[in-house]
DNA sequence: TATTTTAAGTCTGTTTACAAGACTTATTTT
DNA sequence: AAAATAAGTCTTGTAAACAGACTTAAAATA
């Protein structure tokens, strides 16, 4: 039998690791937001065997996270680079990152973390702001059943969850 | 060779997949989020098998995201809770949910989407509100090498990341 | 020009992880 | 007293991950 998939599944977050959830997957997506963009770049800041890191592109590139670009200039060379849903990525590592630094990494440890660049302060808490402009923490969002299309209308709310 | 694990990374990313990048691991926290709590319950909803439920379970207790308690009633029956540090990965899911319905989840399907709850409005954008109340988007944070004990005080900025 | 090096993989053999289902033990229900 | 149930463990077959050798085309070097 081989690995469970979500592909179908009702639930986003199930769906979402069927594309990211694989062991590595993120880590490529984030050296690659980091600015690496070559395989061997790759391979050589994560430690990542080779085989496993070809078929994590070609997954990613398949599922349009990834682009698969030939270098113009040495012609044995490739680019990844990332897509839109690529960059939209981004804030998921941050909420790991966050969640990371509060309950994983050691209190005095030196290490990596979301900066405001406007403001210069770190971050206090996560937050989502609505379509009518409202903040509010994630931590208080709660989950609800509807069409996708018409969700960011606010209409159609069928079911409450988690009740 | 056994799989790599990145328990000593200087990245919190890679730090937080450790404990929680494992096929599984992130939709059992969802489901105990969504209210179930027995071992029973858990594996029928999701059809994972007993063996790797009760090992990521052990994981999951192990690292004190999901705490173990016997049923008080029923002795034979176990009932698994979430920890702070557990409840504190709602917003990685909410994040995770929110890149599922804008690039994984088609556009006409019926999904769970996130909901202010006192606004009863969708999200529009995920953001953060920093230590001095400043509220920017996600998407626009930079990432900053430095003590982690200090991060959270916007002392000690060392370098900046990715550039 | 001929040789070596490099980029981006593929291939091979071994170890580990996952799936399905049988089996176990203690407790609860019939 | 017998059957059912909760929460596992154990077993077996398949799929995936690992390190490292090998491949191919292009680039750099002698």
């Amino acid at each position: 039998m081989s690995k469970k998939r979500f592909t179908h599944d009702e639930c986003p977050v199930a769906r979402s690791l069927d594309q990211i959830g694989d062991w590595w997957t993120l880590l490529i997506v984030r050296e690659v937001l980091y600015g690496l963009h070559q395989f061997n770049e790759i391979r050589a800041s994560l430690g990542i065997s080779r085989a496993v890191l070809s078929e994590r592109l070609k997954e990613l590139t398949q599922t349009y996270i990834l682009e698969r670009r030939s270098d113009t200039q040495d012609k044995r060379a490739a680019q990844y680079h990332l897509t839109e849903k690529g960059r939209d990525l981004w804030p998921v590592i941050i909420a790991m990152l966050d969640w990371s630094n509060k309950h994983v990494v050691g209190e005095t440890e030196d290490i990596v973390y979301p900066l405001n660049p406007d403001s210069n302060k770190p971050i206090a808490e996560l937050c989502a702001r609505d379509i009518d402009g409202n903040v509010t923490p994630l931590k208080k969002m709660v989950l609800r059943k509807g069409k996708t299309a018409s969700a960011h209308l606010g209409a159609r709310i069928t079911k409450a969850f988690p009740l």
